[in-house]
DNA sequence: ACTACATGGCAA
DNA sequence: TGCCATGTAGTA
């Protein structure tokens, strides 16, 4: 038996799969999708088997070292996924099946020298080796590097031995259950009169009070106070039996939760979920937009949707941008579902993903819920996938394999022949561009349930404040609305979108901005820290006190940050209670969701935040929304700036009054005529819609026009321009009339890492060789040895010129 | 990616 | 001539 493996190198020269022969033993148990450990070179590798056959044309064929799965853990529909992912985003097909996994099932690597003839060892050398016969390659160069020839020529002699090892990163997690192994010793210990061993009958003593079974080892030590040896003592006089276990991690261990009954369906909803329920029912695959206003209940139709799959015996995944993977959100699938559902999300520690993940392998759950990666759950009986806030560019992976989620989750729809259902309040231009074409059908919600009114949108000129003087970050009537909030005890939720806006230094005398050395980008003022820091390479540099370029002492913090804001929001109304929530207060874990509930509890009156407060969130006593500068994000250089700011407005608005209680929106900027911000506060989707489209039309941008983009980047500037050039006139001789190439550009961020980035950008509608042509610019500098340093990237359909 | 092997320059 | 550095092909 031959079984064909691609190996864990991602190179293109092996970019294919090996054959490999099966030892006799082992003919009944590989199977195509499982991990082996395979001999390379000199070196062992893990690999995945991706077909078994019964010969090969492969001489000297060597054999499997090692299977590492006891059943597969790639379905022969992933198998085949994969292969299509590699073929479709450029990457190689290694790539794309790691990328399907858990992080855990990854392999490391090992390298290390083991003695072989212990008494032809130099004396510099002999020392190393007193502890153990083996050492590792790692830990030798790190102490003394010098020693790395010696070694290796002694391997060269045969003194010493080279040993690849290949680990697994996977570990399951065990646990010690206890229970009574012989009742009548613990009654005669228990009825011992001593004052001896007083921890050990009271252990004894609450086993026997508890009926017989197993108990976990740790909540029965800390019930009666008694310590591991206690225990352990009692395991050996035969009293007790101690057990390891494997158990999954349950990142909701403790947490009770309510158990909810789908809700009456209002008329709107059942004119939405009726194309959902008849592709379910007639076993077709068919991609539905659900476009629902905010508040609209979007959910609660997933929610009936998957229960009609889950009534035929299949299994459903729900994507959920990871911002709003919110407790929150996981509790109201939890709550109709129980323990029939996973999540999935990158809050959750490499083990923790490991066992959700292999929950979903054994069947034990048919629902999952989570971010990206969460389209690839290994489901063999898939019978919807619904992904939540569509238009989110979270669900475009940014690096290798650089696929969208959406493209994925409508290829398994195909292949289970299931509905795919995508839910938006502001779907992507893409996706509503496509309904509209009949692509995809679609499904309006155009009303919020209980026929609670869209909340009331006030936009506030900025410059007018200004004139007025009104110099604070707050308007007027901001400041009036979150005064009128306090005194009647409910809620506000101020939102800040600091992208693009970032805190940074500036010299008031000569002007000068502080920059990152190795990026052309400004550095962000972290106060917290005291110190500036760089965003893209991480860079960091303490605030200076006079100006580095003049030596003024003029020098001052531009833009606003949340820390700012809440500084300011102490001084102006220092009664109200503040949360904050953004990246540095919720970097530890949980604190997330502490915070989260601490709002819901009313322990603040003011919830102020960035993006991640904008989606999902749902919180009866809001009934003022603030956003603070509206129009931040409108002049980034992205074609898609206007479409994320309407969806951003209409997302944060939608925050307020979602039940009996009335919502208001204040809006504040600079720039308000703006389209987006007007209509936002129209809740007009269509006629945004409308207007973006033609804009796009116009300057020939996505959705009528595919996106190829090809980045590279070198630390000599000359050899980027040469080399882009290069590719630009490549294209230009081949890319068809219709076509348009534009560039070699610099990048937006022209400079990242000291590496200088150049790109050309594709726009086209049917380049079907595009990808054999980015494949070969590739291959091309790949071969040249003066190109060795450059770093190309081809994205077929990009969604973002960044 | 990593390694073993080939090629070629320079000191002895 | 031999040793090292660097380049390159091959991994089943």
């Amino acid at each position: 038996m031959i079984a064909a493996v691609v190996v864990d190198v991602p190179s293109g020269s092996v970019n294919k799969t090996f054959d490999y022969k099966v030892p006799s033993e082992w003919e009944t148990w590989a199977e195509p999708g499982m991990r082996v450990i395979v001999p390379f070179g000199p070196r062992k590798l893990q690999g995945f088997i991706l077909e078994v056959k019964s010969s090969s044309p492969v001489k000297g064929m060597k054999n499997i070292s090692e299977i590492l799965d006891p059943l597969p853990v790639l379905t022969s529909e992933l198998i085949e996924l994969g292969r299509w992912l590699a073929e479709n985003t450029l990457s190689f097909y290694i790539t794309a099946y790691q990328a399907m996994l858990p992080a855990a099932m990854k392999a490391t690597y090992e390298k290390s020298f083991q003695v072989l003839q212990p008494e032809k060892l130099p004396d510099t050398i002999a020392p190393l080796f007193l502890a153990s016969s083996e050492i590792n390659v790692n830990d030798v160069t790190k102490e003394n590097p010098h020693l790395l020839q010696t070694l290796q020529s002694l391997s060269k002699e045969g003194v010493l031995d080279v040993v690849y090892k290949v680990k697994n990163k996977a570990n399951k997690k065990k646990v010690k259950f206890v229970s009574l192994a012989d009742q009548s010793l613990a009654a005669e210990i228990l009825g011992q009169n001593q004052k001896k061993a007083e921890k050990q009958k009271a252990l004894l003593n609450e086993l026997l009070h508890r009926p017989p079974g197993e108990y976990l080892l740790q909540e029965i030590l800390a019930e009666t106070g008694a310590s591991l040896p206690t225990a352990q003592s009692l395991f050996k006089k035969g009293i007790l039996t101690i057990e390891e276990k494997e158990v999954y991690r349950d990142p909701f261990q403790g947490r009770t939760m309510k158990r909810t009954a789908p809700l009456p369906l209002t008329e709107n909803q059942e004119n939405a979920i009726k194309p959902i329920l008849e592709s379910i029912e007639n076993h077709n695959h068919e991609t539905v937009l659900l476009h629902g206003v905010t508040g609209s209940g979007k959910t609660e139709v997933y929610l009936q949707s998957i229960q009609s799959v889950l009534d035929k015996g299949k299994e459903a995944i729900v994507l959920v941008p990871e911002i709003s993977l919110t407790p929150q959100m996981v509790n109201r699938f939890k709550g109709r579902f129980g323990s029939a559902v996973a999540v999935l999300h990158s809050g959750l520690s490499i083990g923790e993903k490991y066992d959700e993940w292999r929950k979903i392998l054994r069947k034990e759950v048919s629902v999952v819920v989570g971010a990206r990666s969460a389209i690839f759950a290994p489901f063999q009986n898939l019978g919807i996938v619904i992904i939540d806030e569509e238009h989110e560019t979270s669900y475009k992976q940014e690096d290798h394999p650089r696929y969208h989620a959406r493209d994925v989750a409508i290829w398994r729809g195909k292949y289970h022949s299931c509905p795919i259902v995508l839910g938006s309040a502001t779907p992507s231009l893409e996706t509503y561009a496509r309904a509209q074409k009949g692509r995809y059908q679609l499904a309006e919600l155009a009303n919020r349930v209980h026929s609670n009114p869209m909340p009331e949108v006030t936009i506030v000129d900025m410059r007018e404040e200004l004139k007025n003087g009104n110099r604070s970050m707050f308007s007027l009537p901001l400041m009036d609305k979150l005064k009128e909030g306090l005194e009647k005890r409910e809620q506000s939720v101020l939102f800040l979108n600091r992208r693009g806006y970032a805190s940074f230094i500036l010299c008031r005398d000569c002007g000068y901005v502080a920059q990152c050395p190795h990026c052309d980008i400004s550095l962000t003022y972290h106060k917290r820290f005291g110190e500036l820091k760089c965003h893209y390479c991480g860079y960091k540099e303490s605030v200076p006190s006079v100006c580095p370029s003049c030596t003024s002492e003029h020098i001052r913090f531009f833009g606003t940050g949340t820390q700012k804001v809440e500084e300011e929001l102490a001084k102006v109304l220092p009664e109200a209670r503040v949360i904050r929530m953004d990246v540095d207060t919720t970097s530890k874990k949980g604190s997330h969701e502490k915070l989260l509930t601490a709002f819901e509890n009313g322990e603040a009156d003011i919830l102020l935040g960035t993006q991640m407060i904008a989606k999902g969130l749902d919180f009866p006593k809001v009934t003022l929304v603030g956003v603070l500068a509206a129009d931040t994000m409108l002049h980034l250089p992205d074609f898609r700036a206007s479409e994320k700011t309407f969806q951003l407005l209409t997302q944060v608005s939608g925050r307020a009054g979602r039940h009996e209680l009335e919502g208001k929106v204040i809006v504040q900027g600079y720039d308000i005529q703006h389209y987006s911000i007007q209509l936002a506060s129209k809740h007009d989707y269509h006629t945004f819609y409308q207007h973006e489209m033609q804009t796009r039309k116009l300057h020939q941008y996505p959705p009528f026009y595919y996106l190829g983009l090809l980045t590279f980047s070198h630390l000599d500037l000359m050899q980027v321009v040469e080399a882009s050039e290069k590719a630009a006139s490549f294209l230009s001789k081949r890319l068809s009339p219709e076509s348009l190439l534009l560039g070699p550009v610099t990048s937006p961020i022209a400079r990242v890492k000291d590496r200088y980035r150049y790109q050309v950008m594709i726009k086209y509608k049917n380049e079907p060789k595009l990808r054999n042509w980015f494949e070969e610019i590739m291959a091309h500098f790949q071969k040249d040895k003066d190109m060795k340093e450059l770093q190309i990237t081809g994205d077929l359909n990009a969604q973002t010129l960044m």
